[in-house]
DNA sequence: GTTATTTATGTTATATCGTAACAGGTCAAG
DNA sequence: CTTGACCTGTTACGATATAACATAAATAAC
């Protein structure tokens, strides 16, 4: 079984909200966190998640080396790749493998293992919480003596706003 | 909600089997299905079939590819993507997102979507059902209104036997 | 049964995603 | 002030995927 989760905060990604604070937030949480791991937050890995926290979408990682190059940061794909590792491995970002793309962490820090949902109308992400969605993944492994290390569980469909336009 | 699922058999992936009768008997089932809808299972789609239900694994595209290149078929990537492409569509088979790669489908004809467990040591890869999970994505998603259409749920970790050996 | 239409197969070419291997730079510990 | 760990950058390549077009086969329409 897993630990308890801490409660999530609902996802800002699909509702209207002051974004500039939204991503100045989780920037700021995000140095606390990685200080507290003895992470080193340099600047390029900085600036990429600066970039991630622009909008609550995935980005590929060659679109995110573009604007790094563009920022005088180095041009070549090792650059992007590592600096999003770096975020995922840290807990700061995630890995939407849907998409083969990156998101920035909406919670981090917290301790959760999130269900993402993909908009397929605005590409907007989002993390839900996935505690009982993982519980549930556990539990049909466990049935067939299967240990679960990591999993991945995204959903693709219509956020509130788009599932209204489109009908 | 969603409908009820048929119950599956206990995945054989993880299991010793006789799997010539295994993958002879998914073959048939394939076939029967595909007539059923009226899907066409031509020569190469059938043969990708065929190889993917060799071992319960998933393949990539291009390791597909060679193969049938190798018995006269076209030796382009998109005679292999095609022919994967097809088989998804039709239920026939599974794409693997984390492994980037495609599996015969355990049970087609049933109504169901898998959990998908992929063993780290031995790169089998099962199928669970997925009923209980789904449902709680589905109302985790609901949660904050947002509608899953698709969604993929993937574990990696150790099948039984593999942990034996590990431990 | 012949023609029209759709569907399938194959090709070339290119786009997109990802990593291995190595060189130089920074920084803290001893 | 040197050692060792880590970070950044490079070149070069490998792996995955799709667009666009030509031909052929199957099916539908007449």
């Amino acid at each position: 079984m897993s630990a308890a989760e801490t409660p999530l905060d609902p996802p800002l990604a699909f509702a209207h909200h002051d974004h500039a604070h939204c991503a100045d937030a989780l920037l700021a949480k995000a140095e606390a966190v990685a200080a507290d791991r003895g992470a080193r937050l340099t600047p390029v890995r900085r600036r990429t998640l600066e970039i991630l926290l622009e909008a609550h979408r995935a980005m590929g990682a060659y679109e995110v080396l573009e604007r790094l190059a563009e920022e005088g940061f180095g041009s070549q794909p090792p650059v992007a790749y590592r600096a999003l590792e770096f975020l995922v491995d840290q807990g700061l970002a995630h890995r939407v493998r849907r998409l083969n793309a990156f998101a920035a962490c909406m919670h981090p820090g917290q301790d959760h293992a999130p269900v993402f949902l993909i908009c397929r109308a605005c590409n907007a992400v989002a993390e839900a919480a996935g505690g009982a969605t993982r519980a549930a993944l556990d539990a049909a492994a466990a049935e067939v003596g299967f240990t679960v290390e990591r999993s991945n569980i995204e959903a693709l469909g219509l956020c509130p706003a788009c599932a209204e336009t489109e009908a």
